[in-house]
RNA sequence: GGGAGCUUAGCUCAGCCGGUUCAGAGCGUCUGCCUUACAAGCAGAGGGUCGGGGGUUCGAAUCCCUCAGCUCCCACCA
């Protein structure tokens, strides 16, 4: 036999996939079979594949192989996101590197720089999932820019402009001055930051000119006083009660301000003086408007100080702090600076420190849709796994903000706005259509007088389409249409498998659209995956470094190994923790399989020979074993605990078929294997391979193909999965009592160092069938099994459940130790039957407990009993002998 | 500041609508083995007062309260 005795998944991987793509086993159309789909959260198109998207595209695989051989037309549609920030981002880093500035060529330019960017890096993550085993149905892969699906994005923003829901206004918004954009409030993430708090010196304004009393302000943020309007106290402030109403002149540049007072000031912090800055943040604006204050801006879209600022002109915000604290002390208008720990957003495609900024900018009102898309969750018609968090997804929709919708980008759907020369707005598909409204405002207007919006739409304006859009792009913005056999018949999917971090921006608004444009939410289930972090619980991200690259693991071993390290260790909701080492045990696993098939392949059957006793009970046994797996199987994955589920098959695998299973039906050395275990024995591996392959594709594929003759065009992932036969719960029960007969046996032997080449005699006084003896001789080494009780004469003995077990030892035997180990066994079984007593003898016990539970403690009862006695019996033949 | 969750063996976790001798699994550890598929292996073994305290109950890892530690989400406190 020339097998090697290590499975190599090198030679394999790539054959298996490519004859599954040439066979278009993939590939899903719509036909009488129940459909099963899926949609892949699209990556982010110039991404690159990282372990979070291995463990969600691992549990994707897993279910749609499995639907699959469920007898379903299973369907997984990939495709890529557009991602505006991020990949806007890399363009522009990218012109920069060659020397061209963004804002020095055209948007049509720059979009096809950005094009041919997309064109070349594109699609390399999802080569990298072909890697990984991923089924998708190649042939619908989609990409949000593609162009009925942008046209589809359009659409829908008409529609909700039609539809009232989708105005216009300044807001303060969250600028990204790095992506120079607008962000939504999903997109900053706060991070604690250590600062400074500024304590500045406001004098008193004396006829414009600077009084000996001042007012002490704590800021973080000095280089903005230049933008205050007002110094606020609160109306309770003693302290500041005979400033109110006069004036304050900020330092440096003089300019005189009002003193004023607001509840929303808090007396304690700082000096209980704010400065108001409505410009530069969020609560100032709102304390200006209620006070009519004005708007002074100091700082340009990429944070640097304006003319209006008079001094530092021209400077970085931040540097320009620390200028302005420098020139602060230097006129003696800094008190005093302390550090201080405060909360400041970041914009999680750039990193860059958000800036609030007003500007002029879409939005959508989400008050409606949300309370549709909380109540799909809450009934449970969409049902999150796991459920815990429901709650979260309710407090995010019942608090939910409008939804800012424009980014001052250029990658990403434009904004269907048309502006007339009188100010006034259009919104129409094309610009045909916008002439036409716009006429009917003015009918002298042309083509050439209208001015389109330059903004784009959010990314997650096109996501939040994803599962009606990939199967029929018409249907978003019109859902009076009738929708294609593929939506007919896709939609809504089975099951999505995405992060917890996008449940609201992403799932929700998913829901949101699913429900107005199909009536019905995309999904049935949302599996949330957790965040894989490294083996010390750290997020893993580039910059740390201790991200392992997936392909080089996936090439040293194997995809199916990384799927099992990957899945073993992930719990629906649970973060993570991955640690290459687990990696291992898959592949481990592997050379499991691949050494079992050897072993099974190398056997002869001879017609001659027929099945021994031990062989034919263990192939009755094991085919109701892998039936009761089978079983257990469905419930896990019908609660999505596909890492148990593993476990179990690992374990199924492992232990019983390879450690007992082929153990108990293995030929001597030297004798030939009877045709009939032999044919049962590969028709059980051919099923352990069945239920394994949505776990672990590639090798089951190549044992599957070469256990048995198969047809060109045949393949295991087309196949259907074993259906369970009847099984006897007690006759397995009763074959775990001789595994554990068989184990304590070997335990004696090495206990007492009797070699396990030693036969030895064993007595079974008990209810074990007489069937399963020759499991027991055979992997014990027993030569002889008597039925009853030991005979008065050395040896060793075990009880397991009622039934006694006896070895009788000559030599080996060391009395006083035996009759120790009776004791303790005599002195533990009487201490759990005076516990059993106690509970008996208690009269609430009997009187409360229920009748179950009770006999139950009775059996126990005269279990222990019978034990006790069986041990006395032992430890006086003990002393006889 | 608000909300959610977690704490069980050295590690990762299951069990948690109370009741099977219930204290479990995998990995790791230790001991003995190159035993005729596999040393990426085989056979054995050890290991936890279920975070601390209190309560409810005939009975608590499981329910309640409290304390401690950790994590995540949300939030406009200079």
């Amino acid at each position: 036999m020339d097998i090697p005795t290590k499975y190599n998944p090198q030679t394999t991987e790539d054959r298996w996939y490519a004859y599954w793509l040439k066979h278009k086993f993939f590939h899903s159309v719509p036909d009488e079979r129940e459909p099963y789909s899926m949609v892949i959260p699209p990556p982010n198109v110039t991404g690159v594949l990282h372990m979070g998207h291995m463990l969600n595209n691992t549990i994707q695989d897993v279910l749609v192989r499995r639907a699959r051989m469920m007898g379903k037309n299973a369907c997984w549609v990939p495709g890529t996101d557009h991602a505006s920030i991020a990949t806007e981002a890399k363009v522009v880093a990218k012109l920069k590197e060659a020397g061209i500035v963004k804002g020095q060529i055209s948007r049509e330019e720059f979009l096809r720089h950005a094009w041919e960017w997309k064109e070349k890096h594109g699609g390399i993550i999802l080569e990298q999932l072909k890697k990984l085993g991923a089924s998708c149905d190649w042939d619908r892969t989609r990409f949000t820019m593609d162009d009925d699906m942008s046209s589809a994005v359009i659409d829908t923003f008409v529609y909700f402009y039609e539809k009232g829901w989708i105005y216009r206004g300044v807001r303060m918004v969250n600028w990204d001055p790095a992506g120079q954009t607008a962000v939504s409030d999903d997109e900053v993430i706060h991070k604690e930051v250590k600062e400074k708090l500024y304590y500045l010196r406001y004098h008193i304004s004396e006829d414009g000119k600077s009084g000996k009393d001042w007012l002490t302000i704590a800021t973080t943020r000095p280089e903005t006083i230049m933008a205050d309007v007002a110094v606020c106290v609160h109306p309770n402030d003693t302290r500041y009660q005979n400033f109110v109403g006069k004036k304050v002149l900020i330092p440096l540049i003089n300019k005189e301000i009002p003193i004023i007072q607001d509840e929303y000031v808090r007396m304690e912090f700082g000096s209980g003086c704010l400065k108001l800055t409505p410009a530069h943040d969020i609560n100032d604006y709102n304390i200006g408007i209620r006070h009519k204050l004005p708007v002074v801006d100091i700082l340009d879209p990429k944070g640097f100080l304006t003319q209006e600022a008079q001094i530092l002109v021209g400077e970085e915000r931040f540097v320009a702090r620390k200028k302005i604290a420098a020139m602060l002390k230097e006129a003696d208008l800094m008190v005093k600076e302390e550090p201080y720990t405060t909360q400041v957003g970041f914009s999680e495609r750039t990193n860059a420190v958000i800036e609030p900024r007003l500007s002029m900018q879409w939005f959508m009102k989400m008050a409606e849709p949300a309370k549709q898309a909380l109540e799909y969750v809450q009934t449970n018609e969409v049902q999150l796994i796991p459920d815990k968090f429901k709650n979260s997804y309710r407090h995010w929709m019942e608090n939910v903000r409008d939804w800012c919708i424009s980014r001052q980008l250029w990658w990403g759907q434009r904004i269907p706005a048309w502006y007339l020369p009188s100010g006034e707005v259009v919104v129409a598909s094309d610009v045909t259509k916008a002439l036409a409204l716009a006429q009917k405002i003015n009918p002298t207007l042309q083509a050439t007088d209208l001015c389109q919006d330059e903004d784009v739409l959010d990314t997650w304006f096109s996501s939040w389409l994803w599962p009606v859009s990939v199967f029929d792009p018409s249907i978003p913005g019109h859902p009076q249409k009738k929708p294609n056999a593929d939506l007919a018949y896709y939609y809504p999917t089975n099951d999505l498998v995405t992060a917890p971090e996008i449940l609201f921006f992403w799932v929700a608004r998913m829901i949101m659209a699913g429900h107005e444009f199909c009536q019905v939410p995309p999904f049935k289930n949302v599996y949330l995956t957790g965040i894989v972090r490294d083996k010390l619980g750290r997020k893993m991200s580039k910059s740390l470094g201790n991200s392992p690259d997936p392909l080089l693991m996936i090439a040293q071993n194997g995809a199916d190994g990384v799927r099992m390290g990957m899945l073993l260790c992930s719990n629906a909701g649970n973060d993570i923790l991955f640690d290459e080492s687990q990696v291992e045990q898959g592949r481990n696993f592997c050379n499991k399989i691949w050494n079992a098939f050897r072993l099974i392949k190398g056997w002869q059957p001879q017609e001659s020979c027929t099945p021994n006793d031990c062989s034919s009970q263990t192939v009755v046994w094991f085919r109701q074993r892998i039936s009761q797996a089978i079983n257990e199987l469905n419930d896990l994955f019908a609660k999505f605990r596909l890492s148990e589920a593993l476990m179990l098959l690992y374990k199924l695998f492992w232990d019983d078929f390879c450690s007992w299973y082929l153990e108990w039906v293995k030929p001597a050395q030297g004798e030939a294997i009877d045709p009939i275990t032999h044919h049962a024995t590969i028709e059980l591996l051919n099923d352990l391979l069945l239920l394994m392959h949505p776990f672990m594709p590639f090798i089951t594929e190549e044992l599957w193909q070469s256990i048995k003759e198969r047809k060109t065009g045949e393949s295991i992932m087309i196949s259907l999965l074993p259906e369970p036969y009847l099984f006897d719960p007690i006759f397995l029960a009763q074959v775990e009592d001789t595994k554990e007969a068989i184990m304590a046996i070997r335990s004696i032997r090495q206990e007492k160092k009797v070699s396990p080449k030693e036969p030895l005699d064993l007595y079974i006084n008990g209810i074990l069938p007489h069937s399963l003896f020759p499991m027991i001789q055979k992997s014990a080494n027993i030569s002889t099994i008597y039925s009853g009780c030991a005979p008065d004469s050395s040896g060793s003995s075990f009880r397991i459940g009622t039934t006694e077990f006896f070895v009788p030892l000559t030599n080996q035997i060391n009395l006083q130790e035996e009759r120790e180990k009776l004791q303790e066994e005599l002195l533990h079984l009487e201490g759990f039957l005076s516990s059993v007593r106690q509970k008996l003898n208690n009269p609430s016990f009997v009187q409360n407990a229920p009748e179950k539970v009770v006999e139950l403690e009775h059996k126990k009862e005269r279990d222990a009993l019978s034990k006790i006695d069986a041990i006395y019996v032992q430890i006086k033949s003990l002393e006889n002998s």
